[in-house]
DNA sequence: CGACGCTTTGACACAACTCAACAACCGTGG
DNA sequence: CCACGGTTGTTGAGTTGTGTCAAAGCGTCG
């Protein structure tokens, strides 16, 4: 509910509750923000050193451009994501970032991050939690490419993508509003853009989902998870206790 | 060369130069070392709480097993690699790990990792930089089974594996011991292990590779780098400047 | 020796791709 | 106001890459 600290804080506290003093570091490093127009490409593969960012509204996407012609999208950034976080300690960007739609921006020095886990570990180890989960979803995104056939891998994209937006409560129970185009989904699925169309048209002629007019909206959730195969993340907090061991050894 | 601190001192060395002090840190994390034989399940998807761990000598395997019965590996472990790292902070394991030959591992406890941001930042920053190396390997991965089809998908496999044997001295120039069956090829490369024995008899027949007796041949580098659309990562260290940065700030 | 795991090959089936065309929906400018 | 081009969505027909099924070859090991 509080928004101080911005969506990120909000999510952040799923998994430990912040300080007083947490909220207000995670405000701070949110209180230069960069408005980036739609399609502005704010990272590109190759550049050479690059920082990381917060991001506060709008959508986005990382993705690599093969030299096949092919462009797959590794992940939709939504608001409270952190951006390049994976990357920044490689020399290279190994990928691309753009914004799908108007979006703002929170630039993140490295230096900045690395004080953070130095003064604020608790903190810190949120983060590392938040990122933790990212990636989780990039390999169940993996898993998908490499062994779910077209429907299942839809199914699965839109329940995930559900349950990221409800994290930060940009979804009500069974619907959310989804900026993306058939095109992307497909670049993002690794299918074509008429093979998404067809699936998308099953979809809903099942009764299960239905995507039109940036709006997803989900007729039968539990079908749709005994479909995609989809298991639910867990997101409670972890105890305290063990994050803090560290402290109480040798 | 110096093989104190095992392996993965060898590889965290390409990227900043340890201490003696880290060195010695490093060893001590490797000082109980645990006998894994072929085939063990080190974690398995849904364990409540895992360690991390250090993988000494042999291979492994992390994988997700699917709901329609297939199974994606998500990345092979070669000597050096850390395990289970990226999913620590998670509540439940997402993906498990067996032995793929008989190996040996030494067990990281979650306090021991806090320890070392702690106390030797560098290190850390260290440790921070093969993991992002690592979850760039699987990135690409993913954009292989996205938008490369067999023949590319396959090279680009086995280009990226000969570079990561590199970097701790198990590969020769051209040459490679690989103790992987076409069915773990199949699991890894979404494809069926059918398939795989095609697309090796045409990597064969093209005199760009051999994959036989448990060792890879690359017989044209060139041409199957242009092939699988393959671009070498960056391993040089960077400026140690950069990570101090946060000293002398504010 | 036979049993088993891994590899190899052929024939056929099917999921997903490509090409081509058209329909809906914009915002823009005449 | 309507005509316009551009983007996105929709559908059909034919092609192709990869999967499935079946069977045989070959090491290795008990």
């Amino acid at each position: 509910m509080t928004q101080e600290g911005g969506l990120i804080a909000k999510k952040l506290n799923t998994f430990v509750r912040l300080s007083e003093r947490e909220q207000e570091c995670l405000a701070e490093l949110q209180s230069t923000s960069v408005h980036l127009p739609q399609g502005k490409e704010l990272i590109s593969q190759g550049d050479r050193r690059h920082d990381a960012y917060i991001l506060q509204s709008g959508w986005g996407c990382s993705f690599k451009l093969l030299s096949n012609g092919g462009r797959q999208i590794i992940t939709f950034a939504i608001p409270g994501d952190c951006i390049g976080l994976r990357s920044v300690l490689l020399r290279t960007a190994d990928h691309s970032f753009s914004a799908l739609t108007d979006a703002v921006v929170s630039r993140v020095a490295v230096s900045q991050m690395m004080s953070i886990f130095a003064e604020f570990p608790h903190l810190g180890a949120a983060i590392l939690w938040a990122t933790s989960r990212d990636e989780a979803v990039v390999v169940e995104h993996l898993a998908s490419l490499g062994r779910r056939d077209a429907l299942e891998r839809t199914a699965h994209f839109f329940l995930e993508l559900h349950d990221r937006l409800r994290l930060v409560g940009l979804a009500k129970n069974a619907e959310f509003a989804c900026p993306l185009s058939q095109y992307l989904l497909a670049d993002a699925l690794g299918l074509s853009a008429i093979h998404i169309n067809r699936v998308l048209r099953q979809l809903r002629e099942r009764e299960l989902l239905t995507f039109h007019d940036h709006k997803v909206v989900v007729h039968d959730a539990e079908r749709l998870k005994a479909l995609a195969g989809y298991e639910q993340p867990e997101d409670s907090p972890i105890v305290d206790r063990d994050l803090d061991a560290h402290k109480h050894r040798s």
